[in-house]
DNA sequence: CTCTACCCTGACGTGAGAGTAGGGTTGTCG
DNA sequence: CGACAACCCTACTCTCACGTCAGGGTAGAG
């Protein structure tokens, strides 16, 4: 429980660099849960834990501020336990969700998009190292 | 071989937007072929092609920068017969293809991620769901 | 000539960091 | 205790690929 590393080591742990998790306390994301009496950052496993959850949902093109929202919706959902305003926010998670599946066949076409250009580029290759060998 | 269209039509055919056309004019990607009397840019069939390969290469990630190279590369290499400084080229298209394969992994790994984040929240609605219409 | 639809430049803003400068902190060793 | 390496801090400017105004000019039909 005492078990706080400083920044270096949570960098390498999410393979994120100093400069982005710095800047993911600054826009309020990921803050460091202390400091130490010189203002290291002192951050826990659990903050590692989103760390790597934020890491995961990167693919998916959110921008940092829904991310934000989505992390605490869901914190929030495992949390709580009055069943008052869940609807609500199971509607904004089913909003999310939808975004994500949008997300994932976008990912899909580019995936192709590319596949296609890059045999365009071995094409290229083929045509010009055959002409330069076989005359 | 008058055809040529402004930007507006361009923009249409592309589905690029008008500010993302001139952006690239701006970095030198692809200049209009001409300009009206009044300074409207005109536009040839063959700029909309470039535009349209030009979009086919952005799931790549390459820079503008490297897209102009490339393109001028590929246009080097169609055009050019003697066949002296062909090695170079080559070598250098043989580059962005290694480029192309390392970020069409890139896109697949990303791709595995988002999946598998979708059906997290999949999961999680699905439990709170289920929680909140079988008490 | 006027009207509308279209276009222009120029400048500033944005998101998600990267990079740099200049300096402070920790913890270990002698 | 002092020295030292390894690590960290803030604050700032820079990047890329555009988006977003603001203010004004152009093309061509009627």
């Amino acid at each position: 429980m005492g078990e706080h590393m400083q920044i270096g080591e949570v960098a390498e742990r999410t393979r994120l660099s100093l400069r982005t998790i710095r800047h993911y306390e600054e826009v309020g994301l990921v803050p460091p849960s202390a400091r130490s009496k010189g203002g290291f950052r002192l951050y826990s496993e659990s903050d590692v834990q989103r760390l790597l959850l934020i890491r995961k949902m990167k693919p998916l093109g959110f921008t940092l501020e829904e991310m934000a929202d989505l992390l605490g919706l869901l914190d929030h959902l495992a949390t709580e336990d009055p069943d008052d305003p869940r609807t609500v926010l199971l509607d904004r998670l089913t909003m999310y969700r939808e975004a994500a599946d949008q997300r994932i066949t976008a990912l899909r076409e580019q995936l192709d998009v590319a596949v296609a250009f890059a045999d365009h580029l071995q094409q290229q290759l083929d045509v010009h190292t055959r002409r330069a060998r076989t005359p």
